[in-house]
RNA sequence: GGCCCGUUCGUCUAGCGGUUAGGACGUCGGCCUCUCACGCCGAAAGCAUGGGUUCGAUUCCCGUACGGGUCACCA
């Protein structure tokens, strides 16, 4: 292998960037960046009917998101650089054409209709099908319609070195005569991507475990080329909680829905490489330790269930760790969502200092954030059970403490409170569940004496004086 | 069905012949405490199964079971 491997995600944009296709990316990523290699994005859209640039975008989209930046690919070079399938036609033409001259390839002229009879033969007589043959050593009729068919080494085995799985091996006997192109002349999938694959110089193929299978067939068209295949590392899959393929039942499967949930990119970066890769006993990385220490020794072999609490967890963990002011950054987009008014920089900060703790996710943390944007009737239980009697007694003697203060500093205000509770004899608790509820709304926030302080004075006194005359 | 791959706590996993089978998430219990969190301490919980090989198997080999993949003029 060369110093500075190439490696590549070919996504087809049939749909978006789920979290399977993601961790592939991820992995081929981190296999570049970690050998100081180049990250090849190609965009396998050769299926007209189902290939959309809307979906095309939403994968490009994904990928910026979680960070995972190419070197060569779409708007890499301009515009219409050359990693769309669907503009390298005559490349493939003329590598079929090469073929057939060689005679490593041969025209057949088999009718779907007649196959799919002997197919049916094939069943009935409880035996398995392989296509039988006909055509590889008929009279060539150009003119005839025809599909092109790969001569496949009829004896042997053919074999490779997973990078993951080890040496995989199979009898030739069970590969058939593959079709590498249509009766439109449009080449196969399995063909097109053994062509991309050598002309972009790609060095190592990590793919998803369903790859496997397609390995052998691949195998046998570099053989035809004359062509050095590429090493291949096969991924384990990414399972739903019922063990079957992860799919949208299973809940959220695409990049962009995590990230509208308020999930960071890091964050889902780390979980990814997580799922079927391990170092050691380490459980949180940055992205630059994923870099460092990214290795296809340390991908396993078996399909592992989604899991999705612990996404959550590395994304607190992330959120706990963050500066406040990048978080208050990140926290933007969904303040504006949520529909609440803007506060100052330095109030988001430190709301985002706060409640960073009590925060699983960017959404979240808005969420019980609320108070801090807007004023917020208590909640009817929080209110009956802590702001009637002598609550809004020692209700009433807050206000004027906090009346009493400069600025409503917490290191001024929590001796006064301190004071208080033991000249009533009573659990500070008495005492600031009914201020929490006066001012937030509810029995759960940071600290009271944070609270006050962030609110500020006057407001803390209003939303108080509001609670007083309402009761 | 043929072929291919896999199987360690509920889950993600470490382990690469000799370990009290380790970590993490989650769960449960406790401590801390103005609430919620955070933090700290602790607990329960695992090598699918039967044969070999070996002085010794979670680890190596074979079978069985279970799970997954693949068998297209889809990608």
């Amino acid at each position: 292998m060369s110093h500075q491997p190439r490696v590549r995600f070919a996504p087809s944009p049939t749909g978006y960037l789920h979290i399977g296709g993601a961790r592939t990316a991820l992995f081929n990523w981190l296999y570049a960046r970690h050998a100081g290699g180049k990250f090849v994005l190609r965009i396998e859209d050769t299926d007209k009917e189902r290939s959309t640039d809307e979906n095309t975008a939403a994968i490009l989209e994904s990928l910026r998101w979680l960070g995972l930046d190419w070197d060569e690919g779409p708007e890499v070079g301009g515009p219409h650089a050359p990693y769309f399938q669907s503009q390298r036609g005559a490349l493939y033409r003329e590598r079929i054409e090469q073929l057939l001259a060689e005679g490593k390839a041969y025209r057949c002229y088999c009718t779907t209709a007649e196959l799919d009879a002997k197919k049916a033969q094939a069943r009935a007589e409880k035996r398995q099908y392989q296509y039988d043959r006909t055509c590889r050593d008929r009279a060539d009729q150009p003119e005839l319609p025809h599909t092109v068919r790969l001569k496949v080494p009829l004896k042997g085995t053919t074999g490779f070195d997973d990078l993951v799985y080890g040496r995989i091996e199979v009898a030739n006997e069970s590969l058939q005569d593959w079709i590498i192109a249509r009766t439109d002349g449009s080449p196969i999938y399995n063909f097109v991507v053994v062509i991309d694959d050598i002309e972009m110089g790609i060095d190592v193929v990590m793919r998803g475990e369903d790859g496997l299978n397609n390995t052998q067939p691949q195998l046998t068209l570099y053989q035809a080329l004359g062509v050095a295949p590429p090493r291949f590392a096969h991924l384990p899959f990414i399972l739903g909680q019922d063990r079957s393929k992860l799919s949208k039942r299973h809940g959220p499967v695409s990049v962009t829905q995590y990230r509208d949930d308020g999930i960071l990119p890091e964050a889902m970066l780390n979980f990814l490489a997580r799922i079927g890769w391990s170092h050691g006993d380490q459980e949180l990385f940055t992205r630059e330790e994923l870099i460092e220490k990214f290795s296809v020794e340390g991908v396993g072999k078996t399909a592992g269930v989604f899991p999705a609490d612990k996404l959550i967890w590395i994304n607190h963990e992330r959120i706990k760790a963050m500066e406040p002011s990048l978080l208050a950054e990140k926290v933007l987009p969904f303040i504006e969502k949520a529909g609440l008014p803007m506060v100052p920089r330095e109030t988001l900060e430190e709301i985002c200092r706060l409640q960073q703790e009590r925060s699983k996710t960017l959404v979240e943390l808005v969420e019980i954030s609320r108070y801090f944007f807007v004023r917020v009737p208590p909640e009817e239980k929080a209110a009956t059970k802590f702001l009637q009697g002598p609550s809004l007694d020692y209700l009433r003697e807050v206000r004027e403490i906090i009346a009493s203060t400069a600025d409503a500093a917490p290191s001024v205000l929590e001796p006064l409170f301190i004071a208080m509770a033991e000249k009533h004899g009573i659990g500070l608790g008495k005492i600031a569940q009914p201020v929490r509820v006066a001012l937030t709304g509810g029995t759960a926030s940071p600290g009271i004496y944070d609270v006050i302080a962030l609110l500020g004075k006057a407001e803390s006194l209003a939303r108080i004086d509001a609670v007083l005359a309402a009761s």
